[in-house]
DNA sequence: GACTCGTGGGC
DNA sequence: TGCCCAAGAGT
């Protein structure tokens, strides 16, 4: 790499975003002040999330809780439900105790710098950065997956992530302008997601083409370099639908841990070998589908049988939902995956 | 630094 | 189809 060479990027950058920026809901337009809420929230949700996903899952959140205060005095329960289907639930937790943390200590504004938003439950680098940029004008060096991919290509950075982050800030920081700072933020997003894609970028149409060091490589496609990831593992486990008089059988999962703090269909510990029926929540007439659920998360893969029984007694394990108004408990995909296949009972 | 922590889409 | 990837944070 060559980290001497003197590149400019905001100045080309910020003229490309005013021709080709996109319009999305939690954006202001030019001219407009920012919403400092519907900022974080877009940020938090747009965490390893793509835009197409959070599009709708925005606007029903915004319209149900409006702001900070609306949202800190919400339920934890209503909360998770409603991130259901988001994944990263810890961000559901972590946004609550956010906005009951800017309730309570913050005059229920969120503070206006990088330091101060750090502390905040759910604020890592990025999100910070993002957050006082975007929303406060603050010049920050803002740092995610896009801009990583675009700054290792412009500077030619060939030290593996994760351990090559170090260079790309470090170059990233030399190219941030201290005007338009969110604009230059939300530019560098645009261009990754638009033009500097992971594969097959798009080099003729982008504005840093004449000052990137991977394209007169000839081979921007290989950067970033990454470390290759280790083999998923597969797991395997059961999941129990108990059905009575028109309801079933919820739990709600342990705070912290996969999945924490969700309702859940009941299941026991998913391990390499089949458990069968070894975990299950009652003793019944327990019915293995025949059809599998299969699931994969980013660490390990999961294969999961099904079983169904009915029964007359009450148990104090969990609730007992109506499973005619099951979309509306906010299960996980998982189990909203094999409640699926359980209430169609196509073995 | 290395793990854990979801999900849907693209190729 | 299986793998990679996406506006990362917490431990």
């Amino acid at each position: 790499m060559d980290a001497k060479r003197a590149i400019t990027a905001a100045k080309p950058l910020l003229h490309w975003y005013d021709r080709h920026r996109r319009a999305l809901p939690w954006r202001a337009l030019p001219g407009e002040t920012p919403d400092p809420y519907r900022v974080w929230l877009s940020e938090v949700m747009l965490q390893q999330t793509t835009v197409a996903t959070v599009r709708p899952r925005f606007a029903t959140w915004v319209a149900r809780w409006p702001s900070f205060a609306d949202l800190a005095a919400a339920d934890e329960a209503d909360v998770m439900a409603a991130w259901a289907g988001l994944g990263y639930y810890a961000r559901a937790r972590n946004l609550l105790a956010a906005a009951r943390a800017i309730a309570a200590k913050h005059g229920g504004q969120l503070p206006d710098t990088e330091e101060a938003l750090r502390a905040l439950p759910g604020f890592g680098d990025y999100t910070a950065a993002a957050v006082a940029a975007i929303a406060f004008g603050r010049r920050a060096v803002v740092v995610d997956a896009n801009v990583e991919r675009v700054v290792a290509r412009l500077f030619a950075i060939d030290a593996p992530l994760p351990g090559g982050r170090r260079a790309i800030r470090a170059a990233a920081a030399t190219i941030t302008p201290e005007k338009r700072a969110g604009d230059y933020a939300q530019a560098m997003m645009d261009l990754g997601s638009a033009v500097c894609t992971s594969r097959k970028p798009r080099c003729l149409l982008c504005p840093l083409a004449d000052q990137c060091g991977a394209l007169a490589l000839g081979t921007p496609e290989a950067f970033p370099v990454k470390k290759p990831k280790a083999v998923r593992p597969h797991r395997y486990g059961t999941i129990f639908w108990l059905e009575r008089d028109g309801h079933v059988l919820l739990v709600r999962r342990p705070d912290k841990g996969l999945l924490g703090g969700m309702r859940a269909l009941p299941t026991g510990p998913w391990e390499l070998a089949p458990p069968g029926l070894r975990d299950a929540p009652a003793e019944a007439a327990w019915r293995v589908l025949e059809r599998r659920v299969e699931h994969g998360f980013t660490h390990f893969t999961l294969d999961l049988d099904v079983a169904v029984a009915d029964t007359e007694r009450a148990t104090n394990l969990g609730e007992w939902w109506p499973v005619a108004t099951l979309d509306e408990a906010g299960l996980p995909t998982l189990f909203a995956k094999a409640a699926a296949l359980a209430r169609s009972r196509q073995a």
